[in-house]
DNA sequence: TATGAATGAGTCTTCATTCAT
DNA sequence: GATGAATGAAGACTCATTCAT
């Protein structure tokens, strides 16, 4: 049924949501469980199968939830941004905070890996890539605009090639005792742009 | 406690190691129950526990076991390899196999995100991360020496971008409604190699 | 796995056969439930599903505990049965307790009416129609041998009529006010034997 | 409460009835649940409750509602058939549409035996007796009829036993891998009537 | 040394019913 | 009069782990 639609629905819904997108983020796709969730919100457990027929819907709400405000964050933070040319590092930044999410100090590793971390768990849940490749498109527009602004066109070819790179030296900082997946990602696209 | 000294209890746990390892690249972490892993090992259930205190050590050794295997494969591989220029198809298609395993047929893209989701799981387990560098380091020896008995030369820097550049292709291979990874990987190569 | 073979597992495993047979006989397939079944049993929930893969597994063992009790209980009777000539109405009574169970004083219209409930409810549950089937032909067995025993030879086309006839009289009893099931059997069988 | 008066109420009930009926006759007393009518009538969910202060009376008004609708048709039916001697095989065929309703094609078989669910049903239901009762009366009544306009003149003890016959024929064909009550119901009538 | 047996805690999901509005 | 919202109780089932033997 999937119901709410007056305030309070709503708002308990949205609760329901952004519990789930908490957990996912923090603790990853496992975590999301009907029980955690509705604690975390706390509503009883039976709203969360109230207001999502399935634990599926809801984690595909909290995975849209998250999405979205990453690329509301991303398109704000483009709206800021003067177009003028722009030194090289402080361009990679722009980039690596688009397609990493913004640096969070202390567990800014494990929240970048928790991402990918996320990412591969797609697999697993097929239902799930319609929406991913929604957001990896809006995703791509953001970050052919942080060019644009930066004065460099770049073609789409290279700009696969600068996200596989980006991707693929963060799943390879994994291995790393001590992991700094962000600072491997930017070493990798100085040699990209600028070799 | 971990027992296993006697021959018989060696040839028990190893048993078990190799079930597991099968699970693990079969179906991924989640596969490796204790159920699972007994049966599949034609042991009692119990077993998995007496010789190992918990499931995770299970794992760790099924992880180990699965990496030196695949090791021993690429080397042997590489040995039979002649030394002789290659055409850039068929060294992209070495290159793969050494990075993404023997092409699996049907199966081939599950299996290639496994690889994957495994590689990521690292990051829950960080006592597998040791392992994973001296797994990584000698696949990276390996690759080397694939692009040396093909008669190209390849500066250190260029073969991190060409692993990271396979290894991002396929993790946005997966937000394909039928991922083709190793195609993906295959042709992000090529631009890579034959600009 | 359906584990237990050591006389304690066995027990046990008896002990939830029974209780689950009886919550069937005596209220209905609804009512055997895991928790119905090992509170019954005096034993803990999960000992239903260590001992049977699934509640269907343990259903089918319940009805065939039931149904083997009962067919030993008709062949006991039969056996003790003297091969002479019967008076009609005794050979009736006979034919009742065989088909319909022992008459059970007070709940005897009830009990009645549960199996037929439960014959009905087969339909739901194919996969006790094999059972179903073997038990029914040995019920079938023992019927013509009372017959036999009796004197009298049917001929198979009329042992099912007499089936049928009884089958029917009972749920048509049903719809009786304070119905009793036996006694408007005795009067079809008595009808059709003796015209 | 069961509340009700206007004429929009009333309507809305009717609605409810009705999907109940239907649910009741396609998937069994068990399908009857509040939801499940709800949707059906296109109703909110709490209609069911609001109109019937329990499920139980919503079921009794749709046994209700579907024996006497059963009853319409096979009057309807009767009084278009022609008063003449008939062949057996059609005289049977009318039997069995009275008793065991019209054929329905590929779910025949499902029909049939949900309609001795019905019937078997009735035994939890005291309440539904009477109704039970007076249904069957009329239903007989008709059956007679069905004979006496095919210039046969039955007595009703002769009518009790082709009852019962065809209720015992239906609910043996149960234990069948692949049950196909009517058949039998056919050939043991047939057996009756045609010795 | 080995293991069959056992189970508590937890998984998702369903549903009749209540109640505030 | 009507209903959207809510939930407690129960359903089947899974599994890592413990323990007595």
């Amino acid at each position: 049924m999937t119901a709410a639609s007056t305030p309070k629905g709503e708002r308990r819904r949205q609760a329901l949501v952004e519990a789930a997108a908490e957990l996912l983020v923090e603790r990853g796709f496992d975590a999301v469980r009907h029980r955690a969730v509705a604690e975390r919100a706390d509503l009883p457990l039976s709203s969360t199968t109230y207001y999502f027929d399935s634990l599926d819907e809801l984690v595909v709400a909290a995975v849209e939830h998250h999405g979205r405000t990453e690329l509301v964050r991303g398109a704000e933070l483009l709206a800021a941004l003067p177009t003028q040319p722009r030194a090289i590092d402080s361009l990679i930044d722009l980039v690596l905070d688009q397609l990493l999410g913004p640096h969070s100090g202390d567990r800014d590793a494990e929240l970048v890996l928790l991402r990918y971390e996320r990412l591969v768990a797609t697999f697993r849940r097929p239902y799930l890539r319609p929406l991913m490749r929604t957001l990896g498109a809006e995703l791509r527009g953001l970050l052919l605009e942080v060019f644009t602004r930066s004065g460099i066109e770049l073609d789409p070819r290279r700009v696969e090639q600068l996200i596989a790179l980006v991707d693929g030296a963060v799943v390879n900082a994994l291995i790393e005792i001590d992991p700094d997946p962000r600072a491997v990602a930017r070493r990798m696209l100085h040699e990209f742009l600028a070799p």
